[in-house]
This record gives C-alpha cells, sequence and structure tokens, in this order.
RNA sequence: GGAGGAUUAGCUCAGAUGGUUAGAGUGCUCGCUUGACAUGCGAGAGGUCACUGGUUCGAUUCCAGUAUUCUCCACCA
C-alpha cells in the first residue's frame, strides 16, 4: 500500500535516482557470455567538441531503445560507446581560440599544439558523454573509446600499411579539393555545392602568327593565368583548321597549344575551353592526356603566386577582379554573362573550394568499392527502408578515389616516412631506424595527418581489440544494427562497410537502421546559422528525458524526417503522467490483506478477461512490430492501449468492484491490475525507461529492475476470444447510452433508467451479465434487459440502435423530441448509405464470384446487421409519427 | 541532368501483402470538480486520402503519367 504519491509525475525526482542504480548495478556491462547470442551496437561517436543537439537524442533515443528491448529478450547486449576526434572540427575549434590569445599554430609548434589538443579533448571530451547519459542511454561505459586512443591508432596503422602494401594506398599528385581558410585537403565528400550566382566572362586569346583570334568562356578568369592549352571537340568543324595551332595567353604572353578533345563540348559556350590542368579537375584529365604543363598559380591560401606575375600576393577574387580589368583594357573581353552555377564549398567553414594540384595519399576505391556492393545487393547487409541502398549504390558505382590525407595536426599521423637521402617512402608500424635501401638515419615521417572518417571507418571492429584477435571479437563481431542519420551515409556508413569487408572479411553490420533529421516547428533544418536549434537539455529540463523519448519516437516513420514541435513533448509528458497516475491508482487499492498469488481464473470477469485478452494481443503485435523496426508503430499501439483501454476502460471497468470492500472478487482485480501494468511497463520501458523502472518497482513481481526483466510473452490461459467480444457489445451499448446523454444535454449527476431489448438469447444473457457495467459507465441508476418492448411505454425515451438490440432511456421532461427526431434521421441516413454500399457490393456478380469467401462473409454480416438495424429504426420512426 | 522522398482532418503526422463506416496528437464545439489524473473525463463537428489514367470483382493503398514541394547526387568551362 502505498500513498502520499505526488498527483503529478516529476521526473527529476527519478531519472538522475534510477540510472545511477543502473550503472552501479552494471546493468550497462556486457561480456563474452556463450550461453547467450550477442546482440551488439556501436554508437556513432560524437565528436569531442560536440554538444548534444536534437539529431543526437533521436539518434540514441532509437538505439536505445533496441538496446533495451534486445536486453529484455535475453541478448547479451553490447552498446558500445565513444567519441571521434573529429581532426578539422577540433583542431579548428583551438586554433580559433588560440587566436584569441594572439597565437597561431605554427609559433607554438606541433608538440605543444597537441598538448593543447588532448587537454581540450579532456575538458570537452566529457561533456558529451554525460549529455548522452542524460537522455537514458543504456551504453557500456566501461567499454568507452576514443578514435584516438592507443588501440585504436594502432588499428590505423595497420590498417593504412595492409592497404599500402596491397597497393591499394597510393601517393600521388592530384587534383584535390584545398580549402583556403583550413588550409587542408579536403575528400569529394567534405565539399558541399551552393548554388551561387557568378559570372560567365568570355575572353578572346590572339592565334599565333595570325590575326585571329579564339574566344573561350570561364567563370574563373583569374585561372588562366595557369593556361597550358586551349581545348575543342575534335569534330567540330568551327575550330578544325585551329587545332595543332598555338594561341598567345593574354596578359602573359606566354603561348599555349590548341588541342583536340572529347571532353569540350561544341554547343555549349562558345565551343572552346581553356585549360588549366593545376586548378581543375576535367583540365587536369585533359592536361594527362595530352601531357600539357601543369602551372600553379595560388599559394595553400587562396592569393595568386609567383607564377601569377603582376597579380601575385593578390587574393583570388582581388586578381580577378584586376585580371577583367585589364582584359577590357586590352579589349580582350567580349562579354559578361550573369550564370548561376554550383560553388564548391568545405563542409565545414563554407569557404569556397580550391581545386588544386597536390600531392597527397589516396586510397584506391574501385576494388574496394566492388565487394562492398555486392553484399548489400545479395541481401547480406541490409538497409531500413531499403531505398536507402539505392543512394549508397550510386555513391559506391561511381566512387572516386578518397583523398585520406590532411594538412592537420590533430589527428592519427599518416605512417609513411622519407629517406631524405634516397627518396625512399617507407610505410611502417614505428620510425624506421634507417633507411631500407641506403641505411641513411635521415629520416623523417610525413608531416600529414589521416581523415578523420578513416578512423571512424574501422570504429565496429577497432573498438572490440582488432587488430588482436580477442574474444570480444569473434563474440560481439559483426554488430547487429547500426542506427543513423542518412546525412553520414557516404562518410561513415560506405567506408565501415568497406572497411569490414577488407580487413575483416567479414561485414561490419547486418542492419542499417536509417533515419530522418529533426527539423523545427517549421520544417527547416535546425542550424546554428537559423538559431532555430532547440536544445534538448533544455526539454530534459522542462519535461523530463522520457517525454522528450516519446516525442521523437511515437508514431514516426522509419527514414523520414520528423518536426520537433513544443506540442509534441507535452502530450508526451502528459502520457508519462497518465502513466503515473494510472499506477497511483493500483497502488493505492493494494491491500496488504489480499494475496493476488494464488488467483483461480475462473473467477475473473468479463471485463478482466478482456483486457487479458487484449493485453496478449498487444504484446504480440508490438512484438511484431519491434522486430521488424517498426518502433513507432509500435510505440502508437502501447500509446492507445495504456490509455483507451487500461485507463479509460478497464481501470472505470474495474472500479465498482474495487471499492465495494466486501466484494470477494477484490483479489481478482488487483491481480489483473497489476499484471495488466506490469506488462505495460515493460513494453514501454524501452521507449519510456526512466518512469517505467520507477513505477515497475512499486508494483508485485521478483525481478531486479525492470532493465532486467523479460519482454511479456503471450499468456495462452488468457485467450479469451468469446469474452473480449461480449465485452465490446456492452461496450457499444454503454457507448451508445453516453452518446444519448451527451446530445440530450443530461447533466452527470441525473441517473436514468436503461432499458435494452434484444431478442437474442445470447444476447441478453451478456447484458445481464454486463449490467454492472452499464450502470457505472453509463451513469444509470437501473438497468433492465428485456426481450420485449411492448411492456414500456418507449415513447417519451430517446433511443438508439445497436445490431441485434435497441436501448431506451426514459428521460421524462428532460426529452427534448426534436433532437431525438433528429438524431434517427441521421442515423437512418448514415445506414442508408451503408447499406447502399454493401447491398450494391453483394449485388455484383463478379464479386461473389471473385472475391475470397472471408470478405463476401464479411460484407454479408454487415449487410444483415444494417437491414436489421435499419428495420427496428423505421419502426422507430413509425412510432414516433416522424 | 539523374535519383529518392512527401502530398491523408484547420495544423503536425500515422496507416493497410488491395476489402475497416480511413486513424492519432493538437486545435475547435458542447457538457462534466465522475472517490488515479483538469497534464483530466464524456460526447461531437471536421477528410473526393493531390490530379489523370491503368490493373482489379474492388484502389486512398499496386502500376504509369501530371502537378506541387523537399532532399540527395552529378556538373558544361
Amino acid at each position: 500500500m502505498i500513498d502520499n504519491i505526488d498527483k503529478k509525475y516529476e521526473p527529476k525526482n527519478v531519472e538522475e535516482k534510477v540510472y545511477k542504480m543502473w550503472n552501479e548495478k552494471g546493468f550497462f556491462h556486457a561480456e563474452v557470455n556463450n550461453e547467450k547470442e550477442s546482440f551488439t551496437m556501436v554508437i556513432p561517436p560524437p565528436n569531442i567538441t560536440g554538444q548534444l543537439h536534437m539529431g543526437h537524442a533521436l539518434d540514441n533515443t532509437l538505439q536505445d531503445i533496441l538496446a533495451r528491448y534486445k536486453r529484455m529478450r535475453g541478448f547479451e547486449v553490447l552498446w558500445l560507446p565513444g567519441t571521434d576526434h573529429a581532426s578539422i572540427a577540433t583542431e579548428a575549434k583551438i586554433v580559433e581560440a588560440m587566436a584569441k590569445e594572439k597565437l597561431t599554430k605554427e609559433e607554438i609548434g606541433r608538440e605543444a599544439f597537441l598538448k593543447r589538443a588532448w587537454e581540450w579533448k579532456e575538458f570537452y571530451g566529457g561533456r558529451i558523454i554525460d549529455q548522452l547519459k542524460k537522455l537514458g542511454s543504456s551504453c557500456d561505459w566501461e567499454r568507452e573509446r576514443f578514435t584516438m586512443d592507443e588501440g585504436l591508432s594502432e588499428a590505423v596503422k595497420k590498417v593504412f600499411i595492409n592497404l599500402y602494401e596491397k597497393d591499394l594506398i597510393y601517393r600521388g599528385e592530384r587534383i584535390i579539393n584545398w580549402c583556403p581558410k583550413c588550409l587542408t585537403s579536403i575528400s569529394d565528400a567534405e565539399v558541399e555545392y551552393e548554388e551561387k550566382n557568378g559570372n560567365l566572362w568570355s575572353v578572346k586569346y590572339h592565334i599565333k602568327d595570325s590575326n585571329e583570334f579564339i574566344t573561350v568562356a570561364t567563370t574563373r578568369p583569374e585561372t588562366m593565368l595557369g593556361d597550358t592549352a586551349i581545348a575543342v571537340n575534335p569534330t567540330d568543324d568551327k575550330y578544325k583548321n585551329l587545332i595543332g595551332k598555338y594561341a598567345i595567353l593574354p596578359i602573359v604572353g606566354r603561348e599555349i597549344p590548341i588541342i583536340a578533345d572529347d571532353y569540350v563540348e561544341k554547343d555549349f559556350g562558345t565551343g572552346a575551353v581553356k585549360i588549366t590542368p593545376a586548378h581543375d579537375p576535367n583540365d587536369f584529365e585533359v592536361g594527362l592526356r595530352h601531357n600539357l604543363e601543369q602551372i600553379k598559380v595560388m599559394n595553400d591560401n587562396a592569393t595568386m603566386n609567383e607564377f601569377a606575375g603582376k597579380y601575385k600576393g593578390f587574393d583570388r577574387y582581388i586578381a580577378r577582379k584586376e585580371i577583367i580589368k585589364d582584359l577590357e583594357k586590352l579589349n580582350l573581353l567580349t562579354e559578361i554573362k550573369v550564370h548561376k552555377h554550383n560553388v564548391g564549398t568545405c563542409y565545414r567553414c563554407s569557404t569556397v573550394i580550391e581545386p588544386i594540384i597536390s600531392k597527397q595519399w589516396f586510397v584506391k576505391m574501385k576494388p574496394l568499392a566492388k565487394p562492398a556492393i555486392d553484399i548489400v545487393k545479395n541481401g547480406e547487409l541490409k538497409f531500413l527502408p531499403e531505398r536507402f541502398s539505392k543512394i549508397y549504390f550510386s555513391w559506391m558505382e561511381n566512387i572516386q578515389d578518397w583523398c585520406i590525407s590532411r594538412q592537420l595536426w590533430w589527428g592519427h599521423r599518416i605512417p609513411a616516412y622519407y629517406c631524405m637521402d634516397c627518396k625512399k617512402i617507407i610505410v611502417k608500424n614505428n620510425f624506421p631506424d634507417k633507411c631500407d635501401d641506403c641505411g641513411s638515419k635521415n629520416i623523417k615521417q610525413d608531416e600529414d595527418t589521416l581523415d578523420t572518417w578513416f578512423s571512424s571507418a574501422l570504429w565496429p571492429f577497432s573498438t572490440l581489440g582488432w587488430p588482436e584477435k580477442t574474444k570480444d571479437l569473434e563474440y560481439f563481431y559483426p554488430t547487429d544494427v547500426l542506427v543513423t542519420g542518412y546525412d553520414i551515409i557516404f562518410f561513415w556508413v560506405a567506408r565501415m562497410i568497406f572497411s569490414g569487408i577488407e580487413h575483416m572479411n567479414e561485414k561490419p553490420f547486418k542492419h542499417v537502421f536509417v533515419h530522418g533529421l529533426v527539423r523545427d516547428e517549421q520544417g527547416r533544418k535546425m542550424s546554428k546559422s537559423l538559431g532555430n536549434g532547440i536544445d534538448p537539455l533544455d526539454v530534459i529540463e522542462k519535461y523530463g528525458t522520457d517525454s522528450l523519448r516519446f516525442s521523437l519516437t511515437k508514431g514516426i516513420a522509419t527514414g523520414n524526417d520528423l518536426r520537433y514541435s513544443d506540442k509534441k513533448v507535452e502530450s508526451s509528458r502528459n502520457f508519462a503522467n497518465k502513466l503515473w497516475n494510472a499506477s497511483r491508482f493500483v497502488l493505492m487499492n493494494f491491500d496488504e490483506n489480499i494475496s493476488i498469488d494464488n488467483i483461480n481464473i475462473d473467477r475473473l470477469n468479463l471485463a478482466d478477461k478482456w483486457i487479458l485478452r487484449r493485453l496478449n494481443i498487444i504484446i504480440q503485435e508490438v512484438t511484431d512490430n519491434m522486430e521488424k523496426f517498426e518502433l513507432g508503430i509500435a510505440l502508437e499501439k502501447l500509446y492507445e492501449f495504456t490509455w483507451d483501454e487500461f485507463c479509460d476502460w478497464y481501470i472505470e471497468l474495474v472500479k465498482t468492484r474495487l471499492y465495494d470492500k466486501d466484494n470477494d472478487l477484490r483479489a481478482e482485480a488487483l491481480y489483473v491490475l497489476n499484471y495488466t501494468l506490469k506488462n505495460i511497463m515493460k513494453l514501454i520501458h524501452p521507449f519510456m525507461p526512466f518512469i517505467t523502472e520507477e513505477i515497475y518497482s512499486h508494483l508485485i513481481h521478483d525481478d531486479k529492475s525492470i532493465m532486467i526483466s523479460s519482454w511479456p510473452e503471450i499468456n495462452s490461459s488468457f485467450n479469451f476470444e468469446k469474452e473480449e467480444k461480449d465485452m465490446l457489445k456492452i461496450m457499444e451499448v454503454i457507448k451508445a447510452v453516453r452518446n444519448i446523454r451527451a446530445e440530450m444535454n443530461v447533466p452527470f449527476s441525473k441517473r436514468a433508467k436503461v432499458f435494452i431489448i434484444t431478442k437474442n438469447k445470447k444476447d441478453n444473457d451478456i447484458f445481464i451479465e454486463g449490467k454492472i457495467f452499464i450502470e457505472k459507465l453509463g451513469y444509470a441508476m437501473e438497468v433492465n434487459v428485456l426481450n420485449e418492448k411492448n411492456s414500456i411505454n418507449i415513447n417519451n425515451m430517446a433511443s438508439a440502435i445497436i445490431s441485434d438490440s435497441e436501448i431506451f432511456i426514459p428521460l421524462e421532461d428532460l426529452i427534448d423530441i426534436d433532437k431525438e427526431i433528429e438524431r434517427i434521421m441521421k442515423e437512418k441516413k448514415n445506414l442508408e448509405k451503408e447499406l447502399k454500399r454493401v447491398d450494391g457490393k453483394l449485388s455484383n456478380e463478379n464479386f461473389i464470384k471473385k472475391a475470397p469467401q472471408k470478405v463476401i462473409n464479411e460484407e454479408k454480416e454487415k449487410q444483415k446487421k444494417y437491414k436489421n438495424m435499419y428495420n427496428k429504426l423505421l419502426e422507430r420512426v413509425r412510432s414516433l409519427n416522424i
């Protein structure tokens, strides 16, 4: 017996306490356990600079739901947490912080910089972890990893060396995406395209030894300083005679050849293209085909270099203006058009990317992509929803080599060493003593670090001890589900897949469970620049974690974006409160003097049997939904079952019995209440872990915690099919009575008599059994079940017709005959519509011939029912002289 | 240029291997301090399931096309 429980649920009084308890009892921890099947997930490691946002909240809520569900289903669940060093993002923040002290990286040097970075990591790395805990995440914190942990760094080196030895990593000079602000190369995936208004300038180039000109169009005139050819299409008659001749590069005066290449489209622009192999990826390819010189005209910070002649030192955009001015003076500018085009920008700092030729390390992608495509094609690894595999394929099938070197300090330093004497490249685990070839000791390590994603690609196995052959790997790998937003399929998911296959010879996970973005109330992306982000921690503070989790998961469709709204959280909070109060009701009625241990099923009443049967069905359905990852549907069903069926019906139905201290079926009622509520708590626990734990701890059971209790199963002795149907009939009567009363404006305090007329013997018995419920929920002073209505005067009664029965309520002076007529006519119209539909169907020969018998029978049943009701209605119409 | 979503109640969204009187939350209307809960209870109004075809006995659901809209990928200088 519990009293003095607050009327309102206060998450703050519960969440911290409960989380601490779980943690201290070691419920989050997973160990190799050969008696159980494993279920493994690795967290998408948040950046150490990161702060929890709604995306994290959704992502981790989904993972936690799966983890808790599987744990209850008896799996050894490992949800492995950790953080990512996020090279560019973190380095940028540290540089920014140093700028406030008027310091630069170069001034303090690599070693001191890294010291600062590690301090940063210590300080901020823990913050996001604490925030994940606030979400209720049941991660195994004893296994927390960081992408630059010693073990993970070993894995990175090992992978680099493996790939290098297999010739899948190479160093070469190619066009890469250069960010002039971050001062590093970035991969293709890290470039974001933005549509911008620019100009298309047409520039005349003089043909050598002639008075002719050739006109080219360009969006980036500043790169012309690095032109080393002009290209035309070989089949283009306009320019055929010019192929092989030379043009004079304006301003610079250099002679450049006019070449023919298929790459040029005859119909675009002038049909002639300036070729700048050092500053454009397409031009680079053309350059290779024609053996053209590559002239880089910019510095790393996007200012012009010495090859830019008089523009040296100018920023690229200033240089552009100056060049345009000079071309105008020279009369070589023939046209300026406004031109909308996509400009590549850095995904971290939004600076316009400069394609630039540079010596970098690359991963050869084609051979790695092939098996990674196959494994999804053959269904061994599944995307959920399936449509995301198409996105994956299109990326994987068109993949370019991956530029993995970064000109950053924070990250895994590339394990490549250069002999300064004989120039040999040595790729090795440790700093070599001497050069293998010439024996020189004059050796330097590559200055660059690796792309952050290079290490996170290994996350599913590096975190489990690879390259060591650990028991953990054997037991927990491959992982089961990877939960992530669709926005990082390319960055991360795809790279984990080919890495897993290449290094483990096994997929990294069986399912990729993809979710959408959390948008703001108006459907916009939440972003810093818009300032429309909602801090999940604020929401938790105000409404509690369970409410936040609930609002992010109820009714969502896999892979679709969803909108955050305060209204939704509020209604979730109301649901939590509902759970709280339903439990309060149950607990308040617990009676120390009544044992619910040995309940005889035969003594359960109709309502008991109905709710137990409904619970069985819900258990089955929700379990099916969970297995299919239909979390949103599962939760929706639980919401409705709990609120509508359990609270609004069962609890109301049980009250009469419970309040009657002499009733000898109170034990049965308490048993059913405890049993149902207990199972509801279990079913909801994965979604709302805190409140369910708190409530569960007060209920009667033998578990230490709901978290480690077992998932509900159907109780086959509770499959009361008949009673379920009977109860539905009684509920139908109750609804009809309430409807009449509401429409007739009968005040609550005014009890009325209810007459139920049915010729059907079975129904008769059911209603007699249900009298007590109809009285209570239909606010009736007396319920009479009759075979004939002859014995009562129905003229002053309001009525309703439900299938085989009629209901009459004498309202005496309260009856409003016009309203009654209105009600009846409305019902008549409705029935006519339905009858017409069902008659039409059943009189259709083809329907009878071709539809399945089951459907036909169902329709016939309906027809019978409607006809019956309709006849009674006509009788009623006649009797009222309408 | 290519691909993929979305389009269902005023708003935000679910939904069904094709057959239900198409659902929820929220908002709205009416009535309620009903011995858990006003963060509540009861009743109600509100939908041509974007449009046009096709398949089918039957389509809101499957197929094709159209429109509107969002997103991703590629990129022609």
